[in-house]
DNA sequence: AGCGTTTGTAAGTGACTGATAACTTCTCTG
DNA sequence: CAGAGAAGTTATCAGTCACTTACAAACGCT
């Protein structure tokens, strides 16, 4: 192996291709789809603006595919907590996990927010169902919670989507830190 | 009292901003920020573009302007509700009263949507903060409910955004069924 | 009527956008 | 080594954008 092989001039399609949608994962999370242009998500990814084009036939593509990797990225996070746990410890597992997912990397929830937001489009509507369709069917299949408890689960999922969207644990009033207070998220991971 | 004045060629300034305010609503809440053209804003409230900035300095003050619009529609709601209510009915009449409002306006919900995903900007965030606490502690107070119970509270409402937003009560599917059978979200607002 | 204020618009600007066409350069294989 | 196919770029375009300038028309008041 020769220096040249170890930093190679080009790469394959599908490299370069991991590299554009990671940086939209990045940009799309912080600006949604109309708040970043092409040109931004293919310099970040350390390639020509045209080239972005063959990678991806259009914006919206790699918007779509932006969503999906966030909701593939939770629920390889979920199934990780999930593995050889028991019945009971895999609830408690999962919500501590989802929590250091969030505090860990911001791009994940910001880039929910942006699905949902953009849920006024026919395709992205069609995404996110489905991604929240196999992340819902997941948690209720694993943990064999009843029905109530898998919505309350889901529900203070949102809950930690919103406050720490708004970054919550940086706001100095009692409402915040009451809110917050049935989660670390203010400070530190949980620890198990 | 003549036709001329039942129609009056000119406005006054407050009543177009209000007619602005109100287009922009609609329209950043399906589009946000970047995703509308001040054109077609200003096309909606029947006024020409460049008028349009002279009622709202900026676009983003414009938007800033619908997420506070947002907020007052939500605070709004839920005290109407409570009013004459017996305190052990308020979180009841709350709950059904923020139900209807989604079901009635999609709008509420959406710019909600799009306001927790523009956060990434400083001036965005300080205002979701703001409305966000006045929502919370409203209804801490005249609920008197228990920190849990206000946190849990919030969290359904989370949930029920999200679930609106992607419109889960069209999904034919068994996970969306479960999951919003805890509310009439589905079909009709609840009959008390 | 006269005049200052307010409401409103037409025209324009420079910067930016998503997308395409045409071209070059690298690399692998027979 | 020839040359085909893949990787990657430069140049460009037609359209859109937020925002400004300059001007016109209606109104209210004395």
């Amino acid at each position: 192996m020769d220096i040249a092989a170890a930093t190679p001039r080009r790469q394959s399609a599908d490299e370069r291709r991991e590299a554009v949608l990671e940086a939209a994962f990045t940009a799309f999370a912080a600006g949604g789809l109309h708040g970043v242009s092409t040109d931004e998500i293919a310099r970040a990814a350390g390639i020509s603006q045209p080239y972005l084009f063959r990678l991806y036939r259009t914006k919206q593509e790699l918007f779509l595919a932006a969503i999906e990797r966030g909701f593939e990225r939770t629920l390889s996070t979920l199934q990780q907590s999930a593995v050889g746990r028991h019945p009971d410890e895999i609830f408690q597992a999962m919500g501590d996990a989802y929590q250091t997912l969030l505090l860990g990397d911001r791009r994940i929830l910001l880039m929910q927010m942006q699905s949902y937001a953009a849920c006024d489009d026919h395709d992205v509507r069609t995404v996110v169902r489905r991604g929240y369709g196999e992340l819902y069917t997941y948690v209720e299949r694993v943990s064999g919670k009843s029905d109530d408890e898998v919505r309350l689960f889901f529900a203070m999922g949102m809950l930690m989507n919103v406050l720490a969207a708004m970054d919550a644990g940086a706001v100095d009033e009692g409402w915040a830190q009451r809110c917050l207070a049935f989660c670390a998220i203010t400070g530190e991971p949980p620890r198990p």
